[in-house]
RNA sequence: GGCCUGGUAGUUCAGUUGGUUAGAACGCCGCCCUGUCACGGCGGAGGUCGUGGGUUCGAGUCCCAUCCAGGUCGCCA
């Protein structure tokens, strides 16, 4: 028979203790018991930590007779008389302390759990993700969850103080499927028609700024019917923001504002704002990434100008053809990078897109050259001096389209910097990527796609190239990037909508697709539209970096597993026939024969 | 969809060239213990070795298929 909290008031949080000599009142659950026959000690957990409970046997014999039915993870609640320890626990904060307890309830009797709530667990995380609810038990989770908590808590304050309005934008909306796959609501009243749920609130929150709100923050749930990644789930977060009557200079000064207050307040770190700025272009070409980790060097080097004229085919015939050959060099790294280890890097670079890598290793004396036979007296030389090469150093080298080398040696160098323990473990370096282009050339369809999103403003500088050579427009489109990861990408958002039209016409809408898809946008703008722009900063990923943790599931509360099912209840699941029925969806029979 | 890694008590793992009754630690159950805090001591229960097939006198171990999980590439305007 459970007991009840009936008399009982909890006075204070286990983690939280105070007031040596009062009687205490604290409730959470049982983390460990240690009999010592007739004495024994409970740890009592609850979000904010642990506190022991006592029991003896000589001065409460019918509370301790109790306690001896305690087990672990029962739900217990105490009430007793705090006291000093009589020898000290440095490891916990209440390790000074102790509760005697006089009064026992046992409100919730637990089973053995099918593995140990314990810190630093083992337990593999199919196993953890089946009982989520007992690994959120956990302190490690308690407090991830606690801190993305308190970033949510900042984002709100700081956006509130700074005028923004918190509106809650629509979950089924129209599906618009540019880019990634939207996840589709089947509609009853509406035979063979579907609502999809927004991969952002992109257009809502456009909308809501022609209609003059101003300023707009909304920790908005999005989705993406696309495969997951440790660091991407279908179901994610984001704080988004949308302001009218700023330009990009503004918007990013308010944005680094925000970051500055939140590593200030959650993490007690000093961020120097402004923070740093790169164009597009630029951190393409020395760091062959948009989202480069910069707290390391090893940036790329351009070599086509010293090899032009070599007779190495592999090198003149790509350069010839417009692309170039561009190199890192790993300092001191020649005992690492074993000619075995190249290999491998050569077979990483084949499976991302490259032909080959051609390589120096300068391990003894003389340097060891990959294309040596292929170079004239004094040609290695130049190559090892542009680049300053040193004995012990290696030279990894991708000749190619741009479109190949930087990218592969932007890869590459991640690799090869965490092989080589140049990366550093701490550090927070933020980072602005501007002036992104906005056509991307698709080579599976041989079309130009936009590459944030159709509503991004290209820079007027840039306007006339529109039908001339769209390779060369820029956008007014930025992310921030932090030791290489994407948290925030936002931009200023088109507001002439004949301009609009346009921008829809060159990626290749036909009129009848603009009208159906994106009518009700481009009319709205004929009513007048504050020039506006915004950004949609990862809560997940921010709540990844600032607790450190590995995977986006360890700051979501219940998050899906690789093939985007939940492991603990089993979704997404069948469902009855007469549910299908009434959404008009045929019974698909599935039973893969 | 491709590639890589893993699957043996409740949990984490070990298990030799294929060879008696598949082991350990933690957890669990029982008994003992008044200062423990990863308490300690004694005893005990607990396994279709992911699943199916094959090779073999004999398979946890070798082969094939398959399922599950993770990572990665494709994909993610």
């Amino acid at each position: 028979m459970l007991d009840t909290m009936k008399g009982l008031k909890r006075t204070h949080y286990c983690g939280e203790v105070e007031g040596i000599g009062n009687t205490v009142t604290v409730a959470g659950f049982v983390q460990r018991v240690r009999d010592k026959g007739s004495l024994m000690f409970v740890d009592l957990r609850d979000r904010t930590g642990i506190v022991q409970l006592v029991f003896d046997d000589t001065t409460e014999p019918a509370v301790f007779e109790k306690a001896k039915q305690i087990k672990s993870e029962y739900v217990l609640m105490a009430q007793g008389l705090l006291r000093e320890r009589e020898s000290k626990n440095n490891d916990i904060k209440t390790g000074n302390v102790e509760i005697l307890v006089t009064d026992l309830r046992i409100l919730s009797m637990a089973q053995t759990t099918p593995f140990e709530i314990v810190n630093d667990t083992k337990t593999n995380e199919e196993l953890r993700l089946k009982y989520r609810y007992l690994d959120l038990r956990r302190k490690k989770l308690q407090d991830n969850l606690i801190m993305r908590h308190k970033i949510a808590k900042t984002a709100r304050e700081y956006f509130y103080d700074n005028g923004f309005l918190e509106i809650e934008t629509p979950m089924m909306m129209k599906s618009t499927p540019e880019g990634a796959r939207d996840y589709l609501v089947p509609s009853r009243v509406h035979e063979g028609k579907f609502y999809a749920l927004p991969q952002s609130p992109q257009i809502y929150k456009q909308l809501l700024m022609i209609s003059g709100f101003d300023r707009y923050i909304q920790l908005a749930r999005c989705f993406r019917d696309e495969d997951l990644r440790a660091d991407r789930q279908p179901e994610f977060t984001q704080i988004d923001l949308e302001m009218s009557f700023m330009d990009v200079d503004e918007i990013l000064e308010l944005t680094e504002g925000f970051i500055k207050k939140l590593m200030k307040d959650v993490l007690d770190v000093d961020v120097t704002t402004p923070l740093p700025r790169l164009t597009y272009n630029d951190a393409m070409s020395r760091y062959g990434s948009d989202k480069p980790d910069t707290r390391f060097g090893m940036e790329i080097q351009d070599l086509s100008d010293i090899v032009k004229d070599t007779e190495f085919s592999v090198f003149s015939s790509a350069i010839a053809a417009g692309g170039s050959v561009r190199a890192i060099v790993a300092k001191n790294a020649a005992g690492i990078l074993t000619r075995k280890e190249i290999d491998k890097l050569t077979e990483f670079s084949k499976g991302i897109g490259a032909k080959g890598l051609a390589y120096i290793r300068w391990h003894d004396d003389a340097p060891n050259c990959s294309f040596a036979k292929f170079l004239k007296e004094g040609e290695l030389d130049a190559i090892l001096s542009h680049l300053g090469c040193e004995k012990g150093d290696v030279v990894l080298i991708v000749a190619d389209k741009n479109k190949v080398t930087l990218p592969v040696l932007g890869a590459l160098r991640l690799k090869v910097g965490k092989q080589i323990g140049i990366v550093p473990d701490s550090g927070y370096n933020f980072l602005w990527i501007t002036e992104f282009p906005f056509f991307e050339w698709d080579d599976e369809t041989e079309s130009w796609l936009a590459m944030h999103h159709p509503f991004t403003m290209p820079m007027e500088e840039c306007l006339e190239y529109l039908d001339t050579d769209k390779g060369k427009v820029r956008a007014k489109a930025y992310d921030l990037v932090l030791n290489g990861i994407e948290l925030c990408s936002g931009s200023i958002r088109i507001t002439d909508p004949e301009l609009q039209e346009r921008m829809f016409r060159l990626l290749g809408l036909t009129d009848k697709e603009i009208e159906e898809k994106f009518g009700f946008l481009v009319d709205a703008y004929k009513y007048a539209a504050p020039p506006h722009g915004g950004l949609g900063i990862g809560l997940d990923r921010l709540s990844m970096l600032l607790c450190s943790a590995d995977s986006l599931r360890d700051v979501v509360a219940f998050p899906k597993v690789k093939d985007a099912s939940e492991l603990m209840s089993q979704c997404p699941s069948t469902v009855d026939d007469k549910q299908l029925e009434e959404l008009h969806i045929r019974t698909v029979v599935s039973d893969k024969e």
